[in-house]
DNA sequence: ATTATTGGTTAGTTATAACTAACTAACGAT
DNA sequence: ATCGTTAGTTAGTTATAACTAACCAATAAT
């Protein structure tokens, strides 16, 4: 089979880890008030850093308000802290709180755990040459996923 | 850096391309009325093949009457047709309709486009080198699958 | 033959999360 | 100093998609 078949289960099965293992999320004991796409702000405020309410509505391509109800909510629960701009009063600089870190961290955790699962399946002998060929796929994967962003 | 760590980082930006894939389709002129979870929907009763109400409904983990309203949906339109069963007058076979798997067809173009611009970075000698390695971790991948499944 | 069970539906409720319109406060330009 | 713009919020609305309770019809069990 060619590359580009493989590359496409790959996709195919890594979508469907992802979408599993965000359920499960959901119903971890100790986040169990998150939902699906509460999920997808944390992770997108990880991703920018401290990005203000309109960066965020730009980036998830929705409207300022919802934005707004979105955080404020995520607020309430200690995921995210808004700080106020030193330079511009009327900006807020969104952050992850303590709470949100330890969430994303679980969150990694549970992707690692895939991630482990399937490399653990390589022999010891196939592992050098794995690791380089991940190397170069990272390398084209994040470089593709930066022009993504540009746009 | 090891194996793992690089896993880690496909998954989550396959992941993430899922994500911005589906985003997408959401907003294409022809189908434009599916929503997120009616796309999972599909997906899900393409990998079944042709489930019934109570099939769906155990393997999405959600209750009968959802399933029964979301396929109404879909069958007024015109992705799914539900098919009574010959032995059992009871039950329905949902199957997927001339429109629900064109767009499963365009869904899946979308990750091959994926699929193939990260393929095509890599140099011919390398190849072949590639496509060993993938299909190792296809191999593992479907076998991990299939015991997720069982569960 | 009657009763219990199973497959699916209908009706009514709830929560999530998006939207627009209208607003306040802060900033920038003239 | 004033006016237009920008950042963010509040209020009110809408659609999606889940849920339970109650139901019908077909099948299986006794």
């Amino acid at each position: 089979m060619q590359a580009e078949k493989l590359l496409e289960q790959i996709i195919e099965y890594f979508g469907y880890e992802f979408t599993r293992v965000n359920e499960e999320m959901t119903h971890l004991e100790d986040f169990s008030g998150l939902t699906f796409a509460q999920i997808g702000y944390l992770e997108t405020i990880n991703r920018l850093g401290h990005p203000s309410v309109t960066d965020l509505a730009s980036m998830l391509k929705i409207s300022k308000p919802s934005v707004t109800v979105a955080v404020q909510k995520l607020c309430a629960g200690g995921y995210l802290k808004k700080v106020n701009s030193c330079s511009d009063k009327r900006t807020w600089h969104i952050h992850l709180n303590s709470r949100g870190k330890r969430f994303l961290d679980a969150h990694k955790k549970c992707h690692a755990a895939v991630a482990k699962t399937v490399a653990g399946a390589f022999k010891e002998t196939e592992r050098k040459q794995l690791t380089e060929m991940l190397e170069k796929l990272v390398g084209h994967i994040t470089a593709e996923r930066k022009k993504m962003e540009k746009k």
